[in-house]
RNA sequence: UCCUCGAUAGCUCAGCGGUAGAGCGGUCGGCUGUUAACCGAUUGGUCGCAGGUUCGAAUCCUGCUCGGGGAGCCA
């Protein structure tokens, strides 16, 4: 008998369908005639109950063996559920135990646990309904994300996670090397000499693909990146990780305001197929996780962007009227506390702002008419912040090779970044979407250590 | 990295100088339809680690480790 999924069962099955199932009991009720058993695949985050009555043979010994945690195969006939709470139940007609689980020593209990002991569990915890719910709405993200771009004829683009360039300057890097640590810490005046290293170079994990996408672009217009990402940044908050992994779509012939229009639409996309894709587990992360996860997302859908330059922003937050604990200023870069004013007070909805000081933004940005700002934007959403960071790419060699002279940033490992420009350059933007954040932000989760299955934090590398 | 709060039973926490507690979980028993089942009984501890103060420390002090919240950095 072919097996069945669990989802697919409480969703189109029958009463008087002949079913096998495979699963890990999550919770057993035992009555005096017999017992009720709730089976879970994965496949949804509601279970099969299963009644296991007590004149199956060796009922005693199996029922014993039945706990949270077991793993099962069970073979029987669907009915129609008299009580509440299941359209349908499962009659076992034979029980099968493929794994047991000691119920003195397993840690998942059916009551709710919290989240940082979860953490502790970190190979376990993927058995319990939130961490169940947050998989498969990461997994209807990616799924969404591919369609997206796919539909819209983007080429997937794979770009290299070792890298030479650390140019970017978007934070500290992680170093990939063979060169024996040992023997350097041992050699105390030994200068470090890359070119014995496996590369011949430094080398580093990747911090961002943006880079390598806009070689891509200038050969195929429109690609996007999706993949892990690396920051050995010592930050220790609910939204970073040293790992995460990152959307970055680059597209030729295409200035900021297209930029921003396919970022908008594109979160409208995702959040409308979450929706319809796993209504049962955003349901649950509404009632269980927060109350306004449904009204955030039909608000993303529904709602136009808000759209302001960097400029207009400022001079919102100065006519706040807010007591700021950065005081705001012209030049600055938005704080926290500034964001979260835009995004949750003024419009209550994401927001774009572009345009910003040329200062405190990256070399590539491009630069505008008025010398003192670039064409970036950066959407700020409702209790997340940055999202998305993007910009229009400076197509001007001549431009980009004063910006780089004027940071002072070396030339010489950007030499094909700027050959770009040599060779048949256009305009071109792009954007960067932390996938993490975008989980977090869909699902309500308060912790980015809850939305990816194994974080990557400062001083946490378990499992 | 900074600020701040915390670490006591498997889990969630109370106790805050004088014999280590509760609820949940687990175990045993009861219950003809339960669904975070219910009822009764029972089990369970190097009070994060290392020092110090004290007749006496889970409790006060110092350092360390780890965790939460906030900030910075950013996605």
């Amino acid at each position: 008998m072919q097996l069945e999924r669990i989802a697919r069962i409480l969703k189109e099955s029958q009463p008087g369908e002949r079913i096998k199932i495979k699963g890990w009991v999550r919770t057993k009720r035992e009555l005096k005639e017999f017992s009720f058993v709730e089976i879970n695949d994965g496949s949804s985050l509601a279970n099969l109950q299963v009644i296991i009555n007590s004149n199956l043979p060796h009922y005693n010994e199996k029922i014993k063996k039945i706990n949270t945690g077991t793993a099962v195969a069970i073979e029987g006939n669907l009915v129609e559920s008299p009580a509440k709470g299941q359209r349908i139940e499962l009659h076992a007609e034979s029980v099968d135990i493929i794994g047991d689980c000691d119920p003195e020593t397993y840690p998942l209990q059916k009551k709710r646990h919290s989240f940082e002991f979860l953490r502790t569990i970190g190979h376990l915890r993927m058995r319990t309904n939130t961490l169940g719910a947050v998989m498969r709405v990461r997994n209807a993200c990616a799924n969404a994300i591919h369609q997206f771009f796919q539909s819209r004829g983007f080429l997937w683009v794979h770009t290299p996670i070792i890298t030479a360039s650390d140019c970017e300057g978007a934070g500290e890097l992680f170093t990939v090397t063979t060169l024996s640590l040992e023997e350097i810490t041992q050699q105390k005046d030994k200068q470090i000499t890359y070119k014995d290293d496996f590369f011949g170079r430094h080398t580093y994990l990747t911090v961002s693909g943006q880079l390598e996408a806009e070689i891509m672009a200038m050969a195929f217009t429109n690609v996007y990146t999706f993949g892990p990402t690396f920051r050995a940044e010592n930050s220790n908050t609910s939204r970073h990780l040293a790992e995460f992994w990152m959307v970055e779509p680059e597209m030729a012939f295409c200035d900021l305001e297209g930029d921003q229009n396919l970022a908008e639409e594109f979160l409208k996309y995702i959040f409308k197929y979450v929706l319809e894709k796993c209504p049962e587990d955003m349901e649950f992360f509404n009632q269980r996780i927060n109350n306004n996860v449904l009204k955030n997302a039909e608000n993303i859908i529904n709602e136009e962007f808000a759209r302001i330059t960097y400029t207009e922003a400022i001079d919102l937050l100065e006519k706040s009227g807010k007591n700021f604990e950065f005081p705001v200023a012209w030049g600055m870069d938005l704080q926290s506390e500034h964001e979260r004013y835009l995004a949750e007070e003024y419009f209550k909805k994401p927001v774009i702002v572009t345009n910003y000081p040329k200062d405190i933004k990256a070399f590539y940005m491009r630069l505008n008419d008025d010398g003192k700002t670039v064409a970036a934007m950066d959407i700020l959403a409702p209790g997340i912040g940055e999202i998305v960071g993007g910009s229009q790419r400076e197509e001007r060699l001549d431009v980009l090779q004063a910006r780089i002279e004027e940071l002072k940033i070396n030339p010489e490992p950007l030499w094909w970044y700027l050959e770009l420009r040599k060779y048949g350059s256009v305009p071109h933007s792009g954007f960067g979407l932390g996938f993490d954040r975008l989980v977090q932000f869909i699902t309500g989760m308060d912790n980015i250590r809850d939305v990816i299955p194994f974080p990557r934090t400062p001083m946490n590398a378990e499992f």
